[in-house]
DNA sequence: CCGTCGGTTCGGCCGGCACCGAAGCGATGC
DNA sequence: GCATCGCTTCGGTGCCGGCCGAACCGACGG
């Protein structure tokens, strides 16, 4: 025990801690997970907090270094100041108490469930078609998950084949190619990384899948169940 | 952008982001994240806060899940939930500032230095220490970082033939065999989860590593520097 | 050029909460 | 038995920060 000598490292995680410990900031940060920017108007409408109060709480997320801010005109953008932020999040959203299934009005609960069906978390996929695809890779060798979490070397193959990423693409960045990401409405784990943004980006590119409106649920197009389908082998009942 | 339909999952983000956002709780969780059991009283003097705080900083923290208790006599033991209690500090302080190298007093220098060395991260290790054996099991092919983060087959012989670790003890649990945790002094990955864990506890069973004092730091014995030479190949001055 | 709109600044209000000291309580030890 | 110790409970205090509305500013559009 060191009464004086603790180091101040507690200090810093409060700081870090309290940024998010607010619910307005909280519900902005986690609507900005879905890897958009949007304009401060829109986060507070979608808070319910009146424009100035979210001026405050911007302000703060982007002094503490959890957003980025991109002004156009009489527009602020505001995102998520780096993939980090992103990891960041999804690890603490992973942790939280079970998803409480219900879902209350009707427009909730569809709303829910469109986001429990497959969203994008931040740069990859999640949902149950993130899970689907991650199961489905794992089934057909690309993926194994035994003792550890990490693309096999067909995976790697399949990646720069299929996909079309090239390898300089997968290696030349700071983050790993491949890590697992707990997925909060199904509470198992899904792809993410570098790998999970190339398949999401790729996804996206075909037009596979597309978004539901702005926000950050996505859906399966027919061309897309069939490219699954035919790729990985996945059901398409399984994702509908 | 759905207005009404916002998910609830905001506010109990900022709940539990809420008990970590105090400089004290922190300190508290941070002291914990050692691995070891305290009792109130330490924890108050170690912040330096009245025993009467305290008390109400840890039935804040029992109630929120992330500590559990075990009243012995007139003490009061506290320690971290459980396994993803500690992960999720972990995630968190590996997304600190930079750990602000210098080190005011002598003593600060000196405590801090220890910690950066060697040290227990919850089950597992971590510091210069936990970074260096990483390293080596990855020049040694036992484990690899190429395509994620995974033992390799020779890594998981290794350990049940090497360190003695039953297949069923690495399997079991719900926990994943290996992980990455970003290390906050090194910031670099070092081993966590179950195998993690295994190797921790066989060098504290072997007396190769010893806790300094009654904190989290860590040091290398002279059988220990012996022992991961001759089993990893590592290069005693590296972790001196 | 003036109206509108997105965003910001400022003042003021209010609730929550971190902190302490004093008093109380059960366990321990002499 | 009494003194001590670890912990808890309870009042009281003070501050921090989240919220709003009103006024303001700059960008845009007719």
């Amino acid at each position: 025990m060191t009464p004086t000598a603790q180091d101040r490292s507690g200090s810093t995680l409060a700081r870090l801690a309290r940024l998010l410990a607010d619910d307005t900031r909280a519900t902005f940060c986690l609507a900005l997970l879905g890897g958009r920017a949007w304009t401060a108007s829109e986060l507070a409408r979608y808070a319910g907090v009146a424009p100035s109060t979210a001026t405050e709480h911007l302000n703060r997320l982007i002094h503490g270094g959890l957003l980025v801010e991109a002004r156009q005109g009489r527009h602020r953008y505001v995102q998520l100041a780096s993939p980090d932020v992103a990891q960041l999040l999804e690890d603490l959203t992973s942790h939280l108490d079970p998803p409480a299934r219900p879902g209350r009005s009707l427009r909730g609960a569809t709303a829910s469930a469109a986001l429990a069906r497959g969203r994008t978390c931040y740069d990859h996929l999640a949902g149950r078609l993130g899970v689907e695809i991650t199961d489905a890779m794992t089934r057909a060798g690309l993926l194994q998950q035994r003792t550890g979490f990490a693309l096999t070397e067909d995976g790697l193959a399949w990646l720069t084949g299929v996909l079309k990423v090239t390898e300089a693409d997968l290696r030349d960045t700071r983050r790993p190619v491949a890590r697992a990401c707990l997925d909060w409405t199904e509470r198992r784990p899904h792809l993410a990384g570098v790998a999970g943004a190339r398949v999401c980006r790729h996804l996206m590119a075909e037009r596979w899948v597309a978004r539901i409106g702005s926000g950050r649920a996505v859906r399966v197009t027919p061309a897309g169940e069939a490219a699954l389908s035919d790729l990985l082998g996945i059901d398409p009942a399984a994702i509908a």
